[in-house]
RNA sequence: GGGGGUAUAGCUCAGUUGGCUAGAGCGCAGCUCUGAUAAAGCUGAGGUCCUUGGUUCGAAUCCAAGUACCCCCA
């Protein structure tokens, strides 16, 4: 058996073994009918090829899967892919060069329907393409879900397909009952609001989504000022004089200097439609006089140190200076004069003309553009004014004055807040922008421009400029919303979108309490019931292609609108289309065709154009996969899930809530009992993982070729594969709650540590076992009469399948796996193997030689039965060879992983004698300590060890293993110290003339009491800490920590002592002593001579040594001892001659000729 | 702006109910062993347990404030 394994290669063999003997269809077979055991998987987004990271949980699943199939559950080992949504529509676009929804509207060239239809199958076939990449590279990683193979497969539609599609029909159409479930509540309504939008993708965006987008980024910020008008008239620009002299409150008036609201916004394009100023009426305004104007303005505004906290923690965009005070900046523009203060509420109803009053969008009454002033005069939001007409000062209380001016522009078609309060003060609407994020008609040379593109903004500063109202532009770093696919800035749209109304939140949060989250570090349930309380109500609508189609049909006419709750009653609705429709999935264009009747007016009915959030797709899940809606007696049987997991970063707010949410609502119940989360996968120095970075590993190249990474100097380095399964107990040993830092670093150690640990002790047995021919079926040698050694590691295993049902059952694999290590590292491989290879060498095959074997092979079968869930390629390759090819039948199960996992021998638990060995591993670790103080190697043995043991465990210890002390040591014999004649070292103290120093002075070496002899220094060391007098009357304390301490042996001995365990060696070294070393030392060489000339292990020698002096008396004194060690079956007096291996060595500085030949 | 978490060796992290001289792995240095041999073992150096204050016979641990970083939310 070979210790150098090509791990990726064999994971190859062992896929095509389990496909040869139908592993995973017997698995099924065998657990049928037995308890259930519920897994839903979270669909993985079919649109890309999997990544190392997405490796992480879908170990966690198969392992879970593994270890309740193997203890006996029938599963049912559905896979999910989500399918729809922007995130595909945006690779397609890439794919097929498009740049907006007019080119997407344009594919088929003046067909916009056939475009659809087209773009919408690139976008179902490039799912199918991904899926079915995913489900190869699933399969690569051990994965045992019932996948789609082959074309055969493949080719069938979605439904009826082995993995779950969310754009399948039966997924689609059970949202659409989720959502008529919604609506009968009264919960789905439509509203116009400002939504964050991209200009990009020429859609809304969620407040889910928005919140995956923030990015740091600076800003042209601009200070304006805003002219005040004369009282009640809107006036020219030039004849502006004084505030509005009748507005309550209003202040005395200088005379005859203009005076000017001060604004500051990030947001320059909303300056265009800018209707109304809010100011804090709690706050002090300050009257500053500057350059012969008067301005308005915040007092705390006016001296704030605006993001300094900010800059100082770096917190910043690089190359932006630090901002300005307000103050600072009047300064530098020429200084200021305070006139006065006033309150912010006398302040309010002030009118003002803003910066664009112009523009005939200004001037349009009920605001603009058209559609949205009818909707404004249709609903009363606002009076039949212009925005120009309407511009004064409200009272909003969320005014603040650490930013800013502590005077906000608002612009209710421009932002959220602006338009929640436009509709409390009845200020007019203006929405600027069309749905690419371009300036509509009404805005003068704006029009047609993007309000992203900077040459709009340089337009409006120069535009400002020469209006003579622009104060100060700065660069202004915040953390800003940008599109979650594309990265394109959002801007704030007036748009008209669908909602779910959220009221029932307490339902939700109720249902959430049944589901335990793990790991309990996170507190998950905290965290989504934070969300839950806060979260607004759910946009549900997008202005897309690819996804569900909202059922929800609209009479343009009257505004009502029905939800259709399934395909059956769309079909008893529809009065037209469902011919053409009919035989395609619901998705656009074909769902768009179909017409139902308004039975209140008679009006043809349409579908809404929108397509639905993704999160509605894989949130119905628990519902759609196990057939809620076409076979309930198996929805019952399966649901609610008993576990799922996912990485939590994100899911509180996505697929965590949609699936609670829903669940909610279907049923009043959690879909699931326990939900486990796991950190993100980062590279080796704690970086995210980014494909440009260089640092992202791909599945195939962690897998099976090897990837290529750049390292922290900048050089690309190529390292080999891992194969599955180290990356799967990568993933397992990782603490979930904590990213991982994943890279060849770790995985080297982890490989050394645990799977070639374990790999090493299996081919040493098998090397063993192969010569010895032992037999596993043979009669067994019963534990109780088998050494110590052996029935602790019996014990020990014992100890860890009670930990891994434990930990397993309670999915904490990360505890199971610490644990296995631990066993097969520090107990199996360092102490149990190296301590039995004399066992395993010896000729005889004696009860003793087959006891070992027994339990060599039991631990090693026991081990790959429950260590088969994280590593199943190891796993299956070593149970293989060690009941089938390598020894003999023993009526196991073909694969390990359709053997029962082990159950625990609570008569083979011997604690105390679990203890005795930990004590004995501490009294080796010091006996080598004390030979390493006197550097006497291990190979020259020595006479005598004494041991003054610290607890029971150690003196048992010695009483009980001074033979496995006495060998491994290399001492002749081994000796418990008593304690009562006087302790077994001497101390031997040295002053810290550091600490003594400053308490001693110049009596540093007179004023201690006597610590010379062995009880002087013992005396006083029991004796501190200590008062002493100093010659001058003075007290000084003195303590243990003024002296350093050793220990000693006596004469002709070396000690060392931990706590209060002591030991010592006889050091010194007899002539007889030192020949045993020497014939050791010629051993050892005469070993590597053999290896060197091939020999098999089992091979006999004839054997020729060469030496002088003291080394021909050593050889010649150990010669039987040379010969049992380096199976010599003949010696020869005479050299070897021709054929023979010769070499040549140093043993204790003098020559060795070594000659040997194969015995034939 | 609000909430939660973390801070321990060069790096990654343990540290139980407050209790003896604060630990592990990696890395580094030295030594050793070796028919499991591209493996393995031992020893060592390396610590202001973030800071300050408090509770206590005793604080890495509990409390308060501060600082820094991370996460969630706005």
């Amino acid at each position: 058996m070979e210790t150098q394994v090509d791990f990726p290669a064999q994971e190859e063999a062992i896929l095509v073994f389990w496909d040869k003997i139908d592993a995973f269809e017997k698995l099924r077979t065998k657990n049928r009918g037995k308890p259930k055991w519920s897994f839903l998987d979270g669909p993985i987004t079919a649109n890309n090829p999997m990544g190392v990271h997405h490796a992480w949980g879908r170990t966690y699943k198969d392992v879970y899967q593994r270890f309740h199939a193997m203890t006996g559950h029938e599963l049912r080992y559905q896979n999910g892919f989500d399918c729809q949504g922007l995130w595909v529509e945006v690779e397609v676009e890439k794919e097929l060069d498009l740049r907006s929804k007019r080119d997407i509207e344009d594919l088929e060239p003046g067909n916009r329907f056939a475009s659809i239809d087209r773009f919408v199958q690139e976008c179902k076939s490039r799912v199918d393409r991904f899926a079915r990449r995913q489900t190869e590279q699933s399969i690569r990683l051990g994965y045992w879900m019932d996948w789609d193979r082959g074309d055969l497969d493949w080719a069938k539609p979605p439904d009826q397909r082995k993995s779950y599609f969310t754009m399948s029909e039966d997924n689609n159409y059970t949202i659409w009952s989720f959502l008529k479930k919604c609506h009968e509540r009264g919960l789905i309504y439509k509203a116009y609001d400002a939504m964050p939008w991209c200009g990009r993708c020429g859609a809304g965006i969620s407040q889910q989504e928005m919140n995956e987008g923030y990015q740091l980024v600076a800003h042209r910020s601009v200070f304006v000022k805003f002219p005040l008008r004369r009282a009640g008239s809107v006036s020219d620009r030039s004849t502006v004089l004084a505030p509005v002299a009748d507005a309550p409150g209003s202040p005395q008036l200088l005379s005859g200097l203009p005076e000017n609201l001060l604004i500051w916004t990030t947001t320059p394009w909303t300056l265009t439609s800018n209707v109304g100023e809010a100011v804090n009426p709690s706050l002090t305004y300050l009257k500053i006089k500057h350059k012969d104007e008067i301005y308005y303005l915040a007092k705390g505004a006016f001296t704030a140190h605006r993001l300094e906290d900010a800059f100082k923690r770096k917190d910043w965009v690089e190359g932006v200076p630090k901002l300005k005070s307000l103050e600072q900046i009047f300064k530098e523009k020429g200084g200021y004069e305070i006139v006065g203060e006033l309150p912010g509420s006398a302040l309010v109803g002030w009118a003002y003309d803003g910066p664009f009053d112009e523009s005939p969008a200004q001037n349009h009454p009920f605001g603009f553009p058209e559609e949205i002033a009818k909707v404004v005069r249709e609903r009363g939001w606002g009076p039949d004014q212009s925005a120009k007409s309407i511009h004064r000062v409200v009272a909003w209380d969320m005014v603040g004055e650490t930013e800013g001016t502590g005077i906000v522009h608002i612009a209710p078609g421009c932002g959220k807040e602006d338009f929640l309060l436009g509709k409390e003060q009845a200020l007019v609407p203006i929405a600027p922008l069309d749905d690419s994020g371009v300036f509509v008609a009404g805005f003068g040379e704006l029009t047609g421009k993007s309000a992203l593109d900077a040459s709009s903004t340089d337009w409006i500063l120069h535009n400002l400029q020469q209006k003579g109202v622009l104060l100060a532009v700065e660069k202004y770093p915040h953390s800003y919303p940008h599109c979650w696919r594309c990265k394109t800035e959002l801007l704030f749209r007036l748009v008209d979108e669908w909602f779910i109304n959220m009221k029932w939140r307490d339902e939700i949060m109720r249902v959430t309490e049944q589901v335990t989250f793990l790991p309990e570090s996170i507190n998950g349930k905290a965290r989504e019931l934070d969300w839950l309380k806060n979260m607004g109500d759910w946009m549900i609508s997008k202005k897309r292609y690819w996804g569900l189609a909202l059922p929800i049909w609209i009479d343009e006419k009257t505004g009502d609108f029905e939800v259709i709750g399934s395909r059956d009653e769309l079909k008893k609705r529809a009065v037209e289309g469902w011919d053409k429709f009919d035989g395609h999935s619901p998705h656009r264009p074909w769902i768009d065709l179909v017409k139902i009747r308004n039975p209140k007016t008679g009006n043809l009915m349409s579908r809404i154009s929108d397509v639905g959030n993704p999160w509605l797709d894989a949130g119905i899940v628990p519902y759609s996969t196990i057939k809620y809606n076409t076979d309930r007696a198996y929805w019952q049987k399966w649901f609610p899930a008993d576990f799922i997991t996912e990485s939590f970063p994100g899911q509180f707010r996505n697929w965590f809530y949609a699936i609670l949410a829903m669940s909610t609502m279907m049923e009043q119940r959690a879909s699931m009992q326990v939900l486990l989360g796991h950190g993100l996968v980062r590279d080796e120095h704690g970086e995210e993982m980014h494909k440009a970075k260089g640092n992202s590993i791909p599945f195939e190249g962690g897998a099976n070729d090897g990837y290529t990474i750049k390292g922290k100097d900048g050089k690309e380095h190529h390292y080999p594969p891992m194969g599955a399964d180290l990356m799967r107990w990568m993933f397992c040993r990782q603490n979930p709650s904590s990213n991982i830092n994943f890279g060849p670093h770790l995985a080297e150690e982890i490989r050394s540590k645990f799977v070639m640990k374990l790999w090493n002790s299996y081919a040493f047995f098998c090397n063993y076992a192969r010569i010895d021919e032992f037999d596993p079926a043979s009669p067994q040698v019963p534990v109780k009469d088998r050494p110590d050694i052996d029935r602790w590691i019996l014990s020990d295993l014992q100890l860890l399948i009670t930990k891994a049902h434990a930990e397993l059952s309670s999915y904490n694999v990360m505890a199971f796996c610490l644990a296995a290590e631990e066993y097969v590292d520090d107990k199996l491989s360092n102490w149990y193997v190296r301590r039995n290879r004399r066992r395993f060498w010896k000729s005889e095959k004696g009860a003793d030689k087959v006891a070992a074997y027994q339990t060599l092979y039991t631990v090693l079968l026991t081990l790959t039965k429950l260590c088969a869930p994280v590593v199943p390629f190891l796993c299956e390759a070593i149970h293989l060879n060690l009941t089938v090819k390598g020894v003999s039948q023993t009526g196991s199960p073909l694969s390990v992983h359709l053997c029962e996992y082990p159950e625990v021998d609570e008569k083979l638990i011997d604690t105390q004698l679990s203890e005795d060995m930990d004590a004995l591993l501490r009294l080796v670790s010091l006996g080598s300590a004390a030979r390493n103080l006197v550097k006497i190697k291990v190979r020259q043995p020595l006479a005598e060890l004494r041991v003054q043991p610290g607890n029971d465990a150690e003196r048992r210890a010695v009483e009980r293993f001074a033979d496995q002390i006495s060998e491994e040591l290399n001492i002749k014999q081994v000796k418990l110290h008593d304690a009562s004649q006087g302790p077994l070292l001497h101390i031997e103290l040295k002053p810290n003339p550091k600490t003594l120093g400053p308490k001693l002075g110049p009596h540093l070496k007179t004023a201690l009491p006597a610590y010379d002899s062995e009880e002087s220094s013992r005396h006083l060391w029991d004796s501190l800490p200590l008062e002493l007098p100093l010659p001058d009357g003075t007290m000084v304390k003195i303590e243990r920590e003024d002296f350093f301490v050793s220990y000693k042996g006596p004469e002709g001995w070396a000690g060392v002592c931990d706590r209060e365990t002591q030991v010592a060696i006889d050091t010194h070294i007899t002539p007889e002593l030192a020949r045993e070393g020497m014939a050791r030392e010629v051993v050892r060489h005469v070993q590597q001579a053999r290896k060197d000339a091939e020999l098999e292990m089992e091979d006999r020698i004839v054997l020729h040594l060469r030496g002088d002096g003291k080394l021909a008396e050593a050889i010649a004194n150990h010669k039987d001892y040379i010969a049992a060690e380096t199976l010599v079956a003949k010696w020869s007096e005479e050299p070897l001659g021709d054929g023979a291996y010769k070499t040549e060595v140093k043993v204790e500085g003098q020559k060795l000729v070594v000659e040997l030949k194969k015995r034939q």
